[in-house]
DNA sequence: CTCAGTACCTGGTTGC
DNA sequence: TGCAACCAGGTACTGA
């Protein structure tokens, strides 16, 4: 599922759903999850009455608001929440529940068990990994043309491996990257410090647009799961290179060619980026 | 320090 | 049809 606009998609109707409601017991059945405390026992401990009170994000991540505790949570490739009646049978892949005391649960699914928890004090989760490490989001005030020039300036990398850096910025993922690549006219394979101030600011401008427009969209749904929280996206419609490969590109009429850059799968338009 | 490669997992698709 | 290899929206860790 995840990228910025998928995960922000996911807290907001998450959150209509999961707000106020109390913990009453916590199942692990796939502790690796579980990364922060390393005990999965001792996770089901500390959670275990708290009420959750808000959820907030930060790049790819949700950060649940509880009594005392911080909840952050990252999909990784393919994890899911959704909220179950108790009655309701478990689904192959369900890792955690969360039981609340009206009788529904918070189920988080994950068929490649990438997805990781952490639980922190309230208030501590900024000032350590993972949070600790991430860049501004796009749309953030201090994501500054000024700011993603020097960074650019000063690496040696190509500019899609550092869009996908989250320590630059934080919520870009595959097929965002690409899409902004493609709306700046940029190459993926250019290095980063190769790119004219007029170049990163019109990369920067792209970036903050498609993913504005994403969220604005709910999001993007690729490989189509059925029925589950969020997966009602609608930017696939939007999608200009991303999984377009042998399409004519829908500015010049040329054809998508699918490349691996950083080896990652990666979707250009070889006339309109150079 | 930076950076490329690999590890973590399962399942759908591709190609012989 | 059968089955191995490859691929997937991500990041942490390793070692050069």
């Amino acid at each position: 599922m995840p990228e910025l606009p998928e995960v922000e998609t996911v807290r907001q109707t998450l959150l209509q759903l999961v707000k106020d409601k109390t913990i009453e017991d916590v199942s692990v059945y796939w502790g690796n999850i579980i990364k922060r405390p390393d005990d999965p026992e001792e996770f089901k401990r500390q959670l275990i009455g708290q009420t959750i009170n808000g959820i907030n994000r930060k790049g790819k991540f949700m950060i649940f608001q509880l009594d005392h505790l911080s909840l952050v949570s990252h999909l990784r490739m393919e994890g899911k929440f959704g909220v179950y009646q108790k009655e309701t049978p478990l689904p192959k892949h369900t890792h955690v529940v969360f039981h609340f005391t009206d009788g529904t649960e918070l189920r988080y699914n994950d068929v490649r068990k990438f997805g990781t928890m952490h639980v922190f004090l309230k208030g501590e989760e900024s000032d350590q990994k993972p949070l600790k490490q991430l860049g501004p989001d796009p749309f953030d005030e201090t994501f500054t043309l000024e700011y993603f020039y020097k960074k650019l300036r000063k690496t040696s990398r190509n500019i899609k491996a550092v869009l996908l850096d989250q320590s630059v910025v934080a919520g870009l993922g595959n097929i965002y990257v690409d899409e902004a690549l493609f709306k700046a006219g940029i190459h993926p394979e250019r290095v980063a410090s190769t790119l004219s101030e007029q170049e990163a600011s019109k990369l920067r401008e792209a970036s903050i647009a498609i993913i504005l427009t994403a969220i604005e969209q709910g999001g993007t749904t690729i490989r189509s799961y059925l029925n589950s929280q969020g997966e009602i996206g609608m930017f696939q419609q939007k999608l200009k290179v991303y999984g377009k490969q042998d399409e004519d590109c829908s500015a010049c009429g040329n054809p998508i060619i699918k490349l691996k850059v950083s080896g990652r799968g990666t979707h250009i338009c070889p006339e309109c980026q150079r």
